[in-house]
DNA sequence: GGACGATTTTTTGCATTCAAAAATGATCCG
DNA sequence: CGGATCATTTTTGAATGCAAAAAATCGTCC
């Protein structure tokens, strides 16, 4: 049960820009530092208790992922949330949600429908928006997990990162949330049919409802 | 004709880790550094006339893309060519191409049109696999581009990188090149005629082919 | 009173430095 | 002669230092 199954845990171990990596994205997908807001290094750097070479060094990998904007001699700022390119990363989940279905309809162990089973009912007894984002991770990167193909979860727990910034935005929507249990039922009956492209078309389709609704939202706020 | 439109460039400009990162990038898709040796970090300073600061920046930067592994107190190594990861990675890759055929067909404007038909003019003059590998790159991502996904053609040009590693064993055989252009035929004109999911399905099989050819390659040289 | 420009302050990018860890090699003992 | 132990060298990880660039501050002039 050593921490690798949590995709968000902030793991204490390993080398520090590694630790820093985690710790940053976890500030950043909790919002405390809003969109296209500057980057303190000294700042975090107090706050991390570092110096800034390892602090740097992960200001450099978040750049890659996607959260950090770099801009040259003029500092660092949160990636801003551009309405256009979150359709973007909704799309090109879609594929990966596609081919999730896909295979894991097929490839799923014991142990993996165990997995998704308990993050489904839990999902079931935590109608509250706050347990459900958590919960909605767990269960779909259960899914992804039971593709059992490494290069797809990583590609799509990085997507799935940056999506999770959005989520005050949506789960703050009760009307939503409900829909989106009811098409997680959907879900759950492919799957344990093991049905693959149904399956497939119900992930897709339930990614494109919850892309939709968080654009929606996005419109809302912009308002 | 400002070069953005190369992937591989080396571009010149921007900070010095991005820089290096490209560089850096660039030896190891040459195959300069073997896979598994170790990443002698003062010689590569010596080399681009850095320090070790930025070069490390790079390192990350390349280890969370896939190409450098990390290991703690230990050093950095070329990332080995695992086959059971490259079979994940076409795999994934695949999810992309369809994607890509669903999207391009219906996205692709008449610069892209042009851009695609050129690479595959160019294609059918080169058939040696020395001019083959860049004139392929360029096609495949041509038709990336043309789904006008930012998102899209960013995790298709990280998969790509990663796989370009391996076309020292698969390149050198013309039989497969034929194929692959054989291949390429048949995608054009589901192309041409703006043919969604037949589009889809050739980039998909196609990617799927060289996959083959790839691992089947790879097992040979294992042997 | 407000805009422009010079000066100070801060921040950034990279090189250098330093401590700790690992690899290497020499010595000693069986 | 082989293997284990310990000192030496090398390499790594991170902090610090320094020069250049940008931002902020302030004074001056219109």
């Amino acid at each position: 049960m050593a921490g690798s199954t949590t995709a968000l845990a902030q793991e204490e171990a390993g080398t520090l820009h590694e630790q820093i990596v985690n710790k940053l994205r976890g500030v950043l997908l909790n919002g405390e530092l809003a969109d296209g807001a500057r980057i303190p290094e000294a700042l975090l750097c107090l706050r991390f208790g570092i110096s800034r070479t390892p602090l740097r060094e992960a200001l450099k990998v978040l750049a890659a992922e996607g959260f950090v904007e770099l801009r040259p001699n003029r500092g660092s700022i949160v990636a801003p949330i551009d309405p256009v390119e979150v359709a973007h990363l909704f799309e090109m989940k879609g594929a990966i949600e596609h081919m999730i279905g896909r295979l894991a309809a097929v490839r799923a162990t014991g142990e993996d429908v165990a997995r998704i089973e308990q993050a489904h009912g839990e999902l079931a007894l935590h109608p509250d928006p706050a347990a459900y984002t958590a919960l909605n991770q767990e269960f779909h990167r259960a899914l992804a997990a039971a593709t059992h193909n490494p290069v797809l979860l990583q590609t799509y727990d990085n997507l799935q990162k940056r999506v999770l910034r959005l989520r005050f935005v949506v789960n703050e929507n009760p009307q939503r949330v409900l829909e989106s249990f009811g098409e997680h039922e959907g879900i759950m009956v492919a799957f344990r049919a093991r049905a693959r492209l149904d399956l497939a078309e119900r992930l897709e389709e339930h990614n494109r409802l919850t892309g939709e609704a968080v654009r929606r939202a996005l419109k809302g706020e912009n308002a």
